[in-house]
RNA sequence: GCGCCCGUAGCUCAGCGGAUCAGAGUAUUGGCCUCCGAAGCCAAGGGUCGUGGGUUCGAAUCCCGCCGGGCGCGCCA
């Protein structure tokens, strides 16, 4: 797949290298788009790299080895402008402009930024993962803003992927849950006595144990919290726009023997030990820090046992990726599950699965720390955030950095600022460039057709181009599972559109002109709203 | 104490397979609507990239120490 003149340059560069210099022709092949445009549309540094080691002059190198490349890429007179070596031993290129303008009538084609697959790959990403005992809190959200764009961004590059939630439906948690309702059913407040040690202290078991008028028993009581609690939180994912294609239940695990099956397989891995009256794994030779637990000295199992057991199934029903998206506080887990899964012996590869941790959020209001504690029942919800600045500012401005820096949001913030947030800047540029195309009178086929050579204008180059690297940028942040990149490359696409809006009128009366700039628009607002589609953000037409 | 992550402009954060990398947004200041949407544009000020070493011709970026912060280190889930 040599498509894009960058590729082809790389891979002459390549030959070049294995005559020129066979012993580094593995020597990465590297292309920057400098910030001074003066140096050229992109730029390489292979000559200082090499240099040294080849003990040459890396002017001399540089030029030698682009006099080389250029001679094993026939189309370069066609592809390029011409190239210069500058400073030190840089070589900088400039692309010839119908090239960047390419990039309007490819953004113009159906699929665009999107790569078709002969075999897809089967991924799951597995995300939110909420027990139902509250309702989802702002971590959650970001788990749930991150999770559906990777899996938007995997889905991008030609692959089938499940959106998975996976929930504990029977354990001590629940326990605690209907034991709380309960208590608060009787009249019983958190702190008072009667009141369960671990209870959940929260407004909202109040508002179960109100709308509850079941019998007392503590079965009947859990069924309707857990009921009651999920579609809680299914109204908020609704709302937020996250669909999932599989919801999991832990106790599923238990009911159909796999977990069972899990402890046997460990048991036959001879990996096992007894101490203390409870069965250990030698997670240990698999990387993990210390051994687990499987069983404890009471005959029960630790909840590490359904977790290979949930994660086996994964393995076994094809997802050859796995992505969980999880919180840092879930740190432990990783090296855990992948050892368990070695010590299975089935097959399963060392790296299986993926993670991408997230930062906890953090919340600012009233200018005070306000403390995520699903326990105490104080913490500031999705749906607080939903309500506050809607779903497109919270899911923009949740993947605006990346998953695992910091995060501070400052709900008095968040308020105060609704009309400011970046989002509206994206989108704004979205709805302008509808609102000048929408005024138009002509024919939008046309567009396709249009006569590119028209755009001479620098901002029109730099705008073509900006539009050209999209693709690249999407690839890019579904391979480092990083969907903040697009975030960015949306910014700049709005801002290189606004500042191009300012300074030309796009509804010239030179007609050829006219149209061109018109199709120019049609490719920006297509990847704007491609881009936006990614991370779960509408692109209105009017706002 | 050990492990992982993070310290970049007043604030919130990008950049971190080294060079052409000192950036964006916001806040402050000054300009731009008789003309396609001013939720916009143009411009200015603002940082020895936590700190001290090391590697390198070249370090925000790689390595080590230190300081500061987050998370994890259960026969809890």
């Amino acid at each position: 797949m040599t498509s894009d003149p960058k590729a082809r340059l790389a891979d002459a560069y390549r030959q070049a290298l294995a005559k020129e210099a066979p012993e580094h022709a593995d020597a990465p092949v590297v292309f920057e788009k400098p910030r001074q445009p003066e140096h050229g549309d992109f730029a390489c540094s292979i000559a200082l790299q090499l240099a040294k080691r080849l003990k040459r002059n890396p002017r001399q190198l540089a030029e030698s080895l682009t006099a080389a490349a250029v001679a094993a890429y026939p189309q370069f007179k066609s592809d390029f402008l011409g190239y210069e070596i500058a400073g030190p031993g840089f070589i900088n290129f400039r692309l010839n402009p119908a090239l960047k303008l390419a990039a309007i009538r490819l953004a113009l084609q159906p699929g665009w930024g999107f790569v078709r697959k002969a075999k897809p790959d089967s991924v799951q990403v597995e995300f939110v993962s909420a027990n139902p005992t509250g309702p989802l809190h702002v971590g959650h959200g970001r788990q749930a803003a991150l999770g559906d764009a990777l899996a938007s961004l995997i889905e991008a590059q030609g692959d089938k992927v499940t959106r998975e939630f996976y929930y504990n439906d029977a354990g001590a948690q629940i326990h605690n849950l209907a034991l709380s309702v309960q208590a608060r059913a009787r009249g019983v407040k958190p702190g008072e006595p009667g009141w369960p040690s671990d209870g959940y202290a929260g407004e909202y078991i109040a508002e179960i144990a109100k709308a509850y008028a079941g019998p007392e028993d503590l079965d009947s009581v859990r069924r309707f919290a857990v009921d009651y609690l999920r579609k809680e939180q299914d109204i908020d994912l609704r709302e937020f726009g996250v669909k999932f294609d599989v919801y999991y239940l832990e106790s599923s695990l238990y009911s159909d023997g796999k977990v069972d099956e899990v402890v046997k397989a460990l048991t036959a891995s001879g990996k096992t030990y007894e101490k203390d009256g409870a069965l250990w794994l030698r997670t240990t030779d698999y990387g993990d820090d210390k051994d687990r637990v499987i069983r404890k000295s009471d005959g029960t199992y630790t909840y590490f046992v359904p977790d290979v057991a949930y994660h086996l199934t994964k393995w076994r029903r094809g997802f050859t990726k796995v992505i969980n998206v999880q919180g840092t506080d879930h740190l432990g887990t990783t090296a855990r599950v992948r050892a368990g899964l070695q010590a299975l012996k089935v097959g399963v590869p060392q790296g299986y699965p993926d993670y991408v941790m997230h930062s906890m959020v953090r919340v600012m209001r009233g200018g005070e720390e306000v403390k995520l504690s699903k326990r105490a029942g104080s913490y500031v919800t999705l749906r607080d955030l939903l309500d506050w600045v809607g779903r497109d500012a919270v899911r923009f401005f949740l993947l605006s950095r990346r998953a695992d820096a910091d995060f501070v949001f400052d709900v008095d913030l968040a308020r105060a600022q609704t009309e400011e947030n970046p989002v509206y800047y994206v989108q704004y540029a979205h709805a302008r460039v509808c609102s000048v195309i929408g005024q138009w009178r002509g024919d939008a086929s046309r567009l396709a057709q249009a006569d590119l050579g028209a755009l001479t204008h620098e901002r029109e180059l730099a705008l073509a181009q900006r539009l050209g690297e999209f693709p690249d940028v999407v690839a890019e942040a579904a391979r480092e599972l990083s969907p903040h990149s697009v975030t960015f490359y949306l910014r700049s696409l709005a801002a290189e559109f606004h500042s191009y809006y300012n300074a030309e009128r796009i509804l010239v009366d030179d007609e050829a002109l006219r149209t061109a700039r018109l199709a120019l628009c049609a490719a920006v607002r297509q990847t704007l709203a491609s881009g936006l589609s990614l991370i779960g953000v509408g692109a209105p037409e009017k706002m």
